[in-house]
DNA sequence: AATATTAGTTTACAAGTGTAAACTAATATT
DNA sequence: AATATTAGTTTACACTTGTAAACTAATATT
């Protein structure tokens, strides 16, 4: 599985952040229209990410009248591993330096700090981690 | 700047890793034998790194015996802008939906939780941001 | 001095990526 | 029915990347 995640490139990524948008498998048509709102690719292009996606095992195709094609990794999948892959890469696998990162260099709102405080409160009340 | 940051490939980020940790332009030498350390690279791989990264501009050489590189972008640089694009790529411009799954997907140890809410105190009493 | 090691330069080369054109076949529109 | 649009397949092509070999020149070691 994340051998496959490994396998997705950004121009790729983008089209998958298009099936994840919709519960059910799409047809082009859609996928299209979708993309079309918000860059310019030529249609060729996205058959071409669908056609990679589909042989890297992250797509699968139903014929019914026209293909239909579905995410075969979820958005939590990738997002958890590819979060994973950058904190290694970036901040040597220290979750918390990112975190910290982002806090002082104002990347964090006041109210997504009140937010996030009080997620933490919850946790460090009721669960012991680690 | 962030042009340059861009272009920097993931192997090549191995070797500016390298010139951050130490103060100094470094020789080939030390280069070479830090990566030892961890990596099998050939040394001629280093050397087309640190070629690609010095006509990229992230790397400059300065002549003396032999030749020292120096690191033209910081470390902090590299990581707040890199870590701005991953963001928006995976978490569609919210560094606080990165922060809540790095949570619940206990990525953040408990003494992580507590040092980070002692930061996020300390910014929610003193100042304002956003 | 002869040999081994290293720095630096040039060349290589396959795989992956972004981006699409060119076709064919089906479908929709006038 | 003729034409336009679209889906799907095949082919393309330059650029980047990972990874190095081959060569030259300098330096160090025996």
């Amino acid at each position: 599985m994340n051998n496959i995640i490994s396998k997705i490139s950004d121009s790729e990524l983008s089209v998958m952040q298009v099936l994840w948008a919709y519960e059910e498998a799409l047809p082009m048509t859609i996928i299209r229209k979708s993309i079309e709102e918000t860059s310019q690719w030529d249609s060729s292009t996205i058959k071409t990410l669908l056609r990679r996606l589909c042989e890297k095992g992250a797509v699968s195709v139903e014929k019914r009248d026209v293909f239909y094609y579905r995410p075969l990794v979820t958005e939590k999948q990738y997002n958890d591993y590819s979060t994973q892959v950058f904190i290694d890469k970036v901040y040597r696998g220290s979750a918390k330096t990112l975190v910290a990162a982002l806090f002082s260099g104002n990347k964090l709102k006041k109210d997504d700090i009140e937010e996030l405080r009080a997620m933490f409160h919850i946790e460090s009340e009721g669960v012991e981690n680690d």
